[in-house]
This record gives C-alpha cells, sequence and structure tokens, in this order.
DNA sequence: ATGAGTGCAAAGGCTTTGCATTAGG
DNA sequence: CCTAATGCAAAGCCTTTGCACTCAT
C-alpha cells in the first residue's frame, strides 16, 4: 500500500467509529509504519519524545478499536501493536523463541491459499466465520543458534 | 499422549533445569490438561481454591522456562496458558475477533505439511532455524455472527 | 460555542518479590 | 539436615483514568 493511502485509510476507519484522525494519531500511525517490526507502547514514548505516555496508550486503545492498529504476541509482558493488515499488507512474524525478536516476513500465496482452503470446512462446522488467519513461524536467530 | 505420560513428561522437563515436579506445579498441569481452552492466571484460582495466588504465578513461570506450558496470545490484557505440544499434542486455536472465545482445533496434515515445507526456505535465509510454528484461526463465533 | 482530544498526575490491577516457614530428598 | 518450594502480604510496574485545558468544527 501507497505510503499516502496509509492516512487515508487509518483517518477512513476512525471515521467509522466517529474519532478524528488527530496529529498524535497519526504520529503514532507514522511510528509504527516505520519500524519493521511490532512496537510496545514504552517504544513509542522513546521514539518521539513529544508524545506523552497517556496519549501513547489511549490513542492506541482507539486506533485498535478502529481496526488501524492490532495487538501481537510477543516473549515478554507488554502488549506489542503494528499496524493493522488494511493498512501494512498481509504479512506473518518469525519470532525467536529464545530470545524473543520479532520479524515481518511473508510467505508464498501458494501456502496462504491451501491453509485458508483447507481450513475453511473445519471452521464453518464449529460455527465460526472465517475472518483471517494469524500465522506465526518459530525459531532460533542466529545469535540464539 | 496417554494421561500418565503428561507428568512424566513435565518432571523430565522440570528435571533438565533442576525443578521438582511438586505438588502445586502438578495442580497446575492437571488444570491445564483439564481445559479445553487456554487458562488465565486468575481462572486457575477460581478452579482450585488451595492455590494461592502466587503460587499460581511463580510456578507458571516456572512451567514456562521448563517448557511445559507456553503462553498464548487472547484480546485481553492477562496472560493465558495452556499445555505445551510435547505434553498437549499439536493444535491450533480458533479466535472470536469479537469476544474473545478461544477453542482448540486441529487442522488437516496435509495443511501443515504444506505450511512447514512452504516457508522452510525464507526462514532460513533470514538466519533462523525453524523450530515450530503457531497458528491462529480468526473468525466471528455463532453468538457474535 | 461545544464536544473531542490532550497532559499531567494519581489511581488501578495484574504480577512479582521479600521473608519466614514447610516440605522433599 | 539443607535446599527447594510455599504463603502471605507488600511492593512493582504497565496501563488506565479523573480532571482541567486546548483544539477543531
Amino acid at each position: 500500500m501507497a505510503r499516502g493511502d496509509i492516512h487515508d485509510t487509518a483517518a477512513r476507519k476512525l471515521a467509522t467509529i466517529n474519532q478524528r484522525y488527530s496529529s498524535r494519531r497519526r504520529r503514532l500511525v507514522e511510528a509504527l509504519d516505520r519500524a519493521d517490526h511490532p512496537l510496545v507502547a514504552t517504544d513509542i514514548v522513546a521514539i518521539d519524545d513529544d508524545l506523552p505516555q497517556s496519549s501513547v496508550y489511549r490513542n492506541l486503545a482507539v486506533l485498535e478499536a478502529a481496526g488501524v492498529v492490532v495487538k501481537v504476541l510477543t516473549n515478554g509482558d507488554r502488549a506489542a501493536f503494528e499496524l493493522a493488515e488494511e493498512l501494512k499488507g498481509h504479512h506473518h512474524h518469525l519470532v525467536c523463541v529464545q530470545c524473543g525478536l520479532v520479524l515481518d516476513i511473508d510467505v508464498p500465496n501458494e501456502v496462504e491459499q491451501t491453509l485458508d482452503s483447507g481450513v475453511a470446512d473445519l471452521v464453518s462446522q464449529a460455527g465460526f466465520t472465517l475472518v483471517g488467519h494469524r500465522l506465526d513461524l518459530l525459531g532460533r536467530c542466529e545469535n540464539c543458534s
């Protein structure tokens, strides 16, 4: 997705729940867009000194409710966030099970398709409507091998 | 895996890091084994009145370090745990994106295999040694549809 | 003007820890 | 006996909130 469209999409998604795309929210989206891995609240405070903690936490919650960002699982105890698929594109994570390092990674379309079509029946049998999937590849990074 | 083996495996994994399989730890493993979905610390305290909070948190951490249990991502803010693959078997989660309901689910072997073989090259190119994967199917449950 | 958004500081709540006690080998 | 494990209560730390102020419409 083109850089400019990210902000248009964020603004549109926020508007859906009657929220504005304020300067603080734009700064959060920009920080997340620049990173190539999920960030925790304190990361963002460290990156952008002009964003108070309360603003980061409060707006991250708003952005999550609007579907602009999503929470991801990390090894640590703090919640990490990244831009939602619609803004960042579909991708997965390569996680080091030892040190917790997380990298964004794309997998072949063939794998994505096999995955979605291979589980469709199971999901509907369970009474669920499939929305998407979340795949983390677990391994040991170069430093931890 | 047979029920009895779960405890043998847990004891062995704990021994690896010089920890005993105490009565409290066994009770935690039993509580997680009975559940068909991940549990948060307070769930366990509620289930087993004789386990003090500090014991639950402290031993969950020990069991995680020993690889007996793993932390999973939930919609909420509290950490949820389940038995590790070696004890519970390989499986995935079907997660309701709206209410946070999590169900354990098995996917066809064909899907598992396509997945692992399809990403092997990518992972090694990134300098990682593949250990496994974590797949969550996202959807909307019957009640939330 | 009027409600949304923001900052600061204080409160909240899940989780972790210090310390004395108990239990397992 | 001796160290690991446990309980209780207090402390920690990430996150959330109350309240007054500012900004956008």
